[in-house]
DNA sequence: TTCGTCACG
DNA sequence: GACGTACGTGACGAAG
């Protein structure tokens, strides 16, 4: 973080430069280009032009020009494809595709913005950007200018030494020596060896097959350089990688060219035209208007109207609230007193002023605050990752951008003894207020209607609270604002959106805490990095909320937000802290019975074989089939090694070959142990007996929850051995388990949604719908059908739900390609509507790069445009998938919304339990489970007004599988 | 970590 | 005609 190499000069203690202007700024212009494409959402001009890189690089020159004070900049562009590495060896960067359609007409727009910056534009033919800015940062050097390379290129580490650094505009973070040493495992004076050895797929540098990183950094510093190593490479150890560096070497040697960088490249321009330039306020102005960015215009304008200058003109640092410890500074800082603030992620960035709260005094005025501001950013510390289990370590929270404070609750003495036991020399805990008495304080703004909380992830927070007494409400949650604006397109963590739209790095938990075997919980950490760093989490957490909500109502995703994910938070939080009964015992029968089967499998696979092996290893298991008992020719899948999933040895099987059937019983059987007999019986609390799962509401791409620790959305059902697990979860003493699920959801929403006549009247009819369909493809009357028939036409009801194709089809129903196309042929004729409404929907992801779902969801499709017909067939079936299962999802939400309210309004105490995708599991009194059923079907049939009806059946019993 | 495999909707 | 295929998830053991 640190910036040595300025920070070392006596004469200039701040990242200031030292004399006229003399510090220069790289800026890998090239390298940005793609990494801000690929990182930011796509966005468009009004006029269709696709702008989302150009925002990325004006916003990254903004913010790079405001934290500077009167140094040179220059942005340096790669010229054509090729250079003259590809002279010496042709290939390299041969496989890249052609750069994306939208980024096309992008590269001229960031060189048209580099000159609206009025900063100089670098290029030569025939070298890369690496090459001009080694060469421009040794002629600098050499002139006695600090050279700063402003890139997130690794190639370029090897450029750093003393006078010239690297800084990361993505992480916004400085790279020195110690980074690179971080990345590399060496110095950057031997980047080039550990690269040439290690090669980079990416630009297809060859390398050294087997060496990576690790292993090429651990050589080089054995043996000092590549030519050392190569020339002895008789003395290494290991066998096989001895050879490989002996018949490689000189494959390494061309590596090391290719990395190494030219640093005698003709300039474009001399070194001293690099100088500080005034900026054109109108010329920036017009040009970012042009495109449409009225944000940063705005932001430009103010800063205009301010000072007449882009230049950071923020006061010195106000001091901190008494008691309070400044923050540790997180963007790279020059330290010195009259160094301006270096701001942490815009032109406005706010002073950071973190209080730690220790008295209730204190915690009584931020309570005000919030009552002020009517808007509070809650953020907890616990000790465990499950908040069943965790203990309430701290809370934070801020008011306002800037604002923020932690207010510790059950922190420990420093240095008290990691392993409890009693330590009689270590200090008393740090001053506190009783949690108690600071969740009483707090209760009543938490709970207050007039006070907004803002979360992240705020489900986890909640149930904390509510474990407490706590009703959070009203509440906001920046996470899934951020899904429901660009689900799809990138995840929604906290550090990754810190990144995304603040291009912050937030203090890393690792850094706080530690991680592997010498990981602390939170209440071992000191006060004073427990404060930065968690009262930063509340202050991001504001700043997010106060950059995205506004967008809602900007994209029209209010309503997706506030009736489907928003609700979510209270409903599915306590849905987790309820979790569900688990009967041990019966896991722990199951286990050990499998144990005996699995054992008793094994020695008829090993004599089978003729040979002991491990059948869980699908590459030994590969080579007994093939490579001992020949049987068929094997070898299958991209890494070259043989195929042997349940498709391959369920062919074997109908051969005769019994030890493929065996192996197949075995695989059954091991996947019912590892995974649900014995990992389940850890999760399950023993106080309680029942195991809580947590539910992501922001992880996939269509709008669906997901189910982890442990997923819960995944026990067996299909086959007899599968329920047994099933039959394991229980209803409580006197209650009785409801499920409820969906019937054929995604196929009525198919026929809703492309507006299939036949399809919606025959739901309207409440026929068997794979028997009607069959009826009407076929043409075979209902009286007439045969299950084989109704089999193939099921298989095409799911294919058209999964974006259909004769390939997929024929290799489900073991039927070929061909034939397969047929049938869908045939499909498609008689439900003409479908066929239009796919290309429909293809059309409109491929022009808007997301399809949306029957309430306004939207999903992002980054591949839809890819030039490589594989991944834009994928994309284009995702294309197709995601709005049936996206409403699916939506229509489950709602449901989701209105069933706890419901059963309250009507007295019930069932209670909600698990969600899977189309069912709900509920717990009920015994006696009340009939008029639950009956409940929540109706609440779930009337999730949605629709052409076609929605069916939820319901079931009742004392285990799942009985429910089901 | 990544891969192959397999459990669910 | 390319290219490599049904959609969406999460967890396990093996192996590098």
């Amino acid at each position: 973080m640190t910036d040595t190499s300025t920070a070392a000069s006596p004469v200039s203690p701040a990242a200031a430069p030292s004399g006229d202007g003399s510090s220069l700024y790289l800026v890998d212009g090239s390298g940005f280009i793609f990494r801000a494409f690929h990182a930011l959402p796509m966005l468009t001009r009004p006029d269709g032009t696709p702008v989302n890189a150009v925002l990325g690089f004006s916003n990254m020159l903004l913010k790079l020009l405001a934290d500077l004070k009167a140094e040179a900049v220059a942005v340096v562009f790669d010229s054509k494809r090729l250079n003259f590495r590809n002279d010496f060896y042709p290939e390299y960067k041969a496989h890249r595709p052609e750069p994306p359609e939208e980024l096309k007409p992008q590269f001229s727009l960031i060189r048209e913005a580099t000159e609206a910056f009025c900063l100089p534009c670098l290029e030569m033919e025939g070298y890369e950007a690496d090459d001009l800015i080694a060469t421009y940062a040794r002629l600098a050097r050499e002139a006695g200018r600090d050279v700063t390379i402003v890139s997130s290129d690794k190639d370029l580490m090897q450029l750093v030494r003393p006078g010239v650094r690297m800084m990361d505009p993505m992480k916004n973070r400085m790279i020195g020596p110690d980074e690179v040493v971080e990345k590399f495992g060496v110095p950057p004076e031997k980047v080039v060896d550990v690269q040439a050895l290690a090669g980079d797929s990416v630009d297809n540098v060859p390398g050294v097959p087997g060496i990576g990183i690790k292993t090429a950094a651990q050589l080089i510093t054995e043996f000092g350089d590549l030519e050392s190593l190569l020339a002895r490479a008789g003395e290494i150890k290991q066998p096989a990688r001895r050879q490989k560096l002996i018949d490689f070497a000189e494959q390494a040697r061309v590596s090391r060219r290719l990395v190494l960088l030219d640093d005698n490249a003709p300039l474009p321009k001399p070194l001293d035209e690099l100088r500080v330039r005034e900026p054109d306020h109108q010329k920036l102005v017009d040009f970012l208007k042009a495109q449409g960015f009225r944000t940063i215009v705005a932001r430009v304008q103010a800063e205009m109207a301010k000072d007449g200058s882009i230049a950071d003109a923020a006061a010195p640092s106000a001091a901190p609230a008494a008691g309070a410890p400044a923050a540790a500074p997180a963007a790279p800082q020059a330290s010195g007193e009259a160094a301006p603030r270096v701001r942490s992620h815009s032109l406005h960035a706010v002073e950071k002023r973190y209080e730690l709260v220790q008295d209730a005094e204190a915690l009584r005025r931020w309570v005000e605050r919030a009552r002020e501001t009517g808007v509070l950013a809650v953020d907890t510390e616990t000790d465990s990752l499950t908040p069943a289990t965790a203990t309430l370590v701290g809370i934070s929270l801020a008011t306002e951008p800037g604002l923020a404070c932690y207010v510790p609750l059950a922190h420990r003495a420093e240095g008290a003894a990691a392993d409890g036991l009693l330590d009689f020399s270590a200090a008393e805990a740090p001053k506190q207020i009783p949690a108690d008495e600071a969740l009483a304080i707090l209760k009543e703004v938490l709970e207050d209607p007039a006070v907004l909380k803002v979360g992240h992830n705020f489900k986890f927070d909640h149930q904390l609270f509510s474990a407490r007494g706590v009703r959070v409400a009203p509440l906001d949650d920046s996470m899934l604002i951020s899904y429901v604006l660009e689900g799809g397109s990138h995840g929604h963590g906290m550090d990754e959106l810190a990144e995304l739209h603040l291009a912050y790095t937030p203090i890393p938990f690792k850094e706080v805490c530690g991680s592997g075997k010498s990981q602390i919980t939170f209440d071992r950490v000191p006060l004073d990095k427990a404060l930065a760093y968690a009262a930063e989490d509340a202050d991001i957490t504001l700043r997010l909320w106060t950059l995205l909500k506004p967008r809602l109502v900007d994209e029209r995703m209010v309503t997706i937000y506030e009736t489907l994910d928003r609700p979510l938070v209270p409903v599915v939080a306590d849905m987790e802290r309820c979790g569900v009964r688990v009967d041990q015992a019966a896991l722990a029968r199951l286990s050990q019975d499998l144990s005996v089967r699995l054992a008793e499998i094994e020695k008829d696979v090993h004599a089978l074989a003729g040979q002991s092996f491990n059948i869980g290893s699908p590459k030994q298991l590969g080579e007994v089939l093939f490579d001992v008992l020949k049987l068929g020719a094997g070898k299958k899948s991209k890494t070259g090694a043989y195929s042997t999933d349940s498709s391959v040895l369920e062919e074997l099987a109908e051969q005769g070959h019994t030890i493929a059937q065996r192996v197949l019983d075995w695989r059954q059987l091991a996947k019912l142990k590892s995974t649900y007999t014995d990992a389940l019986q850890e999760k399950i609390d023993p106080a309680t007996g029942r195991v809580h799962t947590a539910f992501a509401l922001a992880a996939t791409n269509t709008g669906r929850l997901s189910s982890t620790d442990p997923n819960l959305q995944n026990i067996p059902v299909r086959t007899e051995e599968g329920r047994k697990i099933r039959r394991a979860f229980v209803a409580a003493p006197g209650h009785k388990l409801l499920s409820v699920d969906y019937s054929q959801i995604e196929l009525r929403l198919v026929a809703e949604m492309a507006n299939i006549a036949a399809l919606k009247q025959a739901f309207h009819e409440g026929l068997d719908i794979h028997a009607a369909t069959a009826s009407q493809v076929f043409g075979i009357p209902l009286d007439k059908m045969t299950s084989d028939i109704r089999r193939k036409a099921k298989a095409i009801n799911f294919g058209i739900i999964y974006g259909i194709s004769g390939f997929g089809l024929g290799r489900q129903l073991g039927i070929p390609p061909g034939e397969a196309n047929a049938f869908i042929k045939a499909y498609l004729e008689r439900f003409h509507e479908l066929k239009a409404w796919m290309e429909a929907t293809k059309a409109f992801a491929r022009q808007h790069g997301y399809v949306t779902t029957l309430f306004g969801r939207r999903c992002y499709m980054p591949g839809i445009q890819d030039k490589n017909p594989a991944r834009r067939g994928f994309a284009e079936r995702q294309a197709i998938n995601a709005p049936i299962q996206g409403t699916a999802a939506d229509i489950m939400k709602r449901a989701m919304a209105r069933v706890p309210k419901a059963l309250e309004e009507a007295g019930s105490g069932a209670r909600m339990l698990l969600q899977v995708h189309d069912e709900l599991l509920f717990e009920v009194p015994e006696g009340q489970a009939e008029e639950a059923a009956a409940l929540v079907r109706r609440v779930m049939e009337g999730a949605a007004s629709l052409g076609v009806p929605l069916v939820a059946d319901a079931g009742i019993g004392d285990n799942w599988d009985e429910a089901h």
